[in-house]
DNA sequence: ATTTAATATTGCAATATTACGATAAAGATT
DNA sequence: AATCTTTATCGTAATATTGCAATATTAAAT
């Protein structure tokens, strides 16, 4: 095996899966967490900021990209990153309403 | 390679993503999402709800675990799960802050 | 038109994850 | 004590992820 049974859960549960699952990497914390320090930026100040080579970067920022984490708009030859503030607003209401609803429960 | 190159980040964001990288697959959500409406539970009985084999629950009850999202407290036979309130406050504020960081910002 | 700059893609090796059958471990029940 | 119940662990196969060198792509600059 190795494949995740994705058929077996709901679409919103795979869905908000693949939405964490994108931050569940140091690397892409922290290009998570540059992008909110500097607003925008471009693919190779990140390169320059992390301990990775430059596909490897590009590979990460496809993954947060394809997760709906950030968007990237192409700028002359370049292209400028941004976190896509929906999508952790939507991970925030995610986590809040959990809180919430243990409010009332006890373990 | 393979291996996260967890020795060039922060141990704060090495233990972040640890965090919600439990959380990134879909039967994991939907442990949690069955915790949050049954409050406690033995394995046994995510074992009927999910059409994942009893090996495989108890592993993913591991990680949960080791990533501090769940505790279990040993009942006679069985084993007591249930959500540990703090990590998803955890969680919570670390979005809630990369939010409210973000309003400041635009793209 | 060539060269330079910035990203993406390809291909690959190393490692990690997912899933489950078989089995072990430990307390409960008879 | 023998059996049942419940959960964990081991071993293993299939697949996914991580990381990078080499290369391709695309636009800018000369």
């Amino acid at each position: 095996m190795g494949a995740t049974k994705t058929d077996h859960f709901t679409d919103r549960q795979n869905s908000i899966a693949t939405m964490i699952k994108a931050l569940g990497h140091p690397a892409r914390i922290a290009i998570i967490e540059y992008l909110i320090k500097v607003d925008t930026c471009i693919c190779g100040d990140i390169v320059n900021e992390l301990p990775l080579a430059q596909p490897t970067i590009s590979q990460h920022l496809k993954e947060l990209k394809n997760a709906g984490l950030i968007k990237g708009s192409i700028e002359g030859n370049s292209i400028c990153y941004c976190i896509d503030k929906k999508a952790i607003e939507k991970l925030q209401d995610y986590f809040g309403n959990i809180s919430l609803k243990l409010e009332k429960k006890n373990c």
